[in-house]
DNA sequence: CTCTGTGCAAAGCGTTTGCAAACGA
DNA sequence: TCGTTTGCAAACGCTTTGCACAGAG
C-alpha cells in the first residue's frame, strides 16, 4: 500500500488495523473492486475478515475521501483508490473496469459548466461502456 | 408520451398497458426518476399501481433499450427514455440529474478508444457532480 | 381467445445496526 | 487506558418471485 494512503489514514484518525490495510491493498491491487469481490480477496489473507467491516470499512474511507466510488449501470458499484482524473471503460459484460487517461480537452469542460449552468463544479466522470477483448472473442 | 415511444412498445410487442403508459410519462415528465419516485407519481394517476409493476416494467423497458439507466454514486440509480447522446450535471447534495448538450470533442473519443484499447465501444456516459444552485443557496 | 401484464404477499438478498470483546495509539 | 474497530447475529429495506386474476391485442 502506498505510504501515502498511510499518512491519509493518520491525519483522519483512522486507525491503521490490519483489516483496514488488507481492504485497501485488495483495492489497490485489482483497481476497482466491488464489496464482494473485497470481502473475498481480503479474507484468504484475513480468515476472520467479517462483511460487515468491509461494508464499515467502505464507508469510513469513502467519507474521508480515500477511496471514490464507481457507480456502473447493470451492476454494483466497485470502488477505487482516489487518484487523478481519468476516465473507465466498462465491459457491459463482465463489468471489468479499465482506467484510461482523460486527455486535456474534457477536463476544459468543467469550468463552462459552473458559469454556463450556475453549477458549482466539483468532479467529472466519464465512464465508457463496451465489451471488453476478452469479452468480445 | 412521445409516438415514437408508443411505436417502439408495439415493435417488441410490448402491450401498451395504461400502468406501463403512465409509467413512461412520469419518466418523461421528470426526465429522470429513481423507482420510488416513479412509484409515488403514478400511484397519484393510478391508485392501484403497485411497486412490482414498477420493478417489471422498467426491467423490460430496459432490456429493450427504451429506457436508459443512470447509475449515481451516493443515490439509487435514476431512469430516462434513451434519447441522444448527451451529459449529466448531479447535485451531490439532492441527487438532481440536468441533461446538458454533450459538446463535439467528446463525441470523437470514442473512435479512439476503440482502436487505442481494442474495446468494442458501445456508449459513452459523462457525468458531472457538484451542487446545484438551489442547493448551494 | 390467448398470452401478457398486474397486484398481492411471501421470499430472497444485500446492507446496516447494536453490542460485547479485542486491539491500536 | 481510552476510544476505535471488529465480528457476530439480528434487523432492516429494497428487489424479485409465484400465482391467480384482469385485460390488451
Amino acid at each position: 500500500m502506498q505510504n501515502r494512503t498511510l499518512e491519509l489514514l493518520k491525519s483522519y484518525h483512522l486507525k491503521a488495523t490490519p483489516q483496514r490495510i488488507e481492504i485497501l491493498n485488495v483495492i489497490e491491487s485489482l483497481g476497482h473492486a466491488n464489496i464482494d469481490e473485497i470481502y473475498e480477496v481480503a479474507k484468504k489473507k484475513h480468515s476472520t475478515m467479517s462483511l460487515a467491516t468491509v461494508y464499515k470499512n467502505i464507508t469510513a474511507l469513502l467519507e474521508k475521501n480515500i477511496l471514490n466510488e464507481v457507480a456502473l449501470n447493470n451492476f454494483k458499484s466497485k470502488y477505487e483508490i482516489v487518484k487523478d482524473r481519468h476516465a473507465h471503460l466498462v465491459c457491459k459484460e463482465c463489468g471489468y473496469v479499465q482506467d484510461i487517461e482523460l486527455n486535456q480537452e474534457i477536463k476544459h469542460i468543467s469550468k463552462d459548466i459552473s458559469s454556463d449552468y450556475n453549477f458549482n463544479f466539483e468532479n467529472l466522470e466519464l465512464n465508457i461502456y463496451g465489451v471488453c477483448s476478452k469479452c468480445s472473442k
